[in-house]
DNA sequence: GCAGTGACTAGTA
DNA sequence: ATACTAGCCACTG
């Protein structure tokens, strides 16, 4: 089995982001000590397990966006979205949350 | 080993 | 608001 890197400490870091708020890849990648490295936080969230109970639908980018997998269908992007919204997170009618708001500040 | 890829981002135009 | 760029670097074939 691979060892995909260390990416534990990212996986850490993501479970303590508090119910309601979230994180961008940029941002992790700076508090797990990899600063400039964003795509491999984006990579750390692509190759975790369905069974993962790692909240990786608090990740999102630095437009307040989600960031969309290579070929995937809008239902992905819905479910990160519906998981957001059931944790009291609100869209914008241009399908962005507000970082001023729901950011999490460690 | 080398070239292409990408859940990214800050900058520029 | 959009579009393109350079920088980033682990992973892949």
């Amino acid at each position: 089995m691979k060892n995909y890197g260390n990416y534990d400490i990212i996986y850490t870091i993501v479970m303590s982001i508090p119910v309601g708020k979230v994180a961008t890849y940029g941002q992790l990648a700076d508090l797990a000590g990899l600063p400039g490295r964003a795509r491999q936080v984006g990579y750390a969230m692509r190759v975790l397990p369905d069974e993962s109970t790692v909240p990786w639908y608090r990740v999102v980018n630095s437009k307040g966006e989600i960031s969309r997998r290579q070929g995937s269908s809008s239902e992905s992007e819905l479910e990160q979205r519906r998981l957001l919204e059931s944790e009291g997170v609100r869209f914008n009618e241009q399908n962005k949350l507000s970082l001023r708001e729901y950011q999490w500040k460690p």
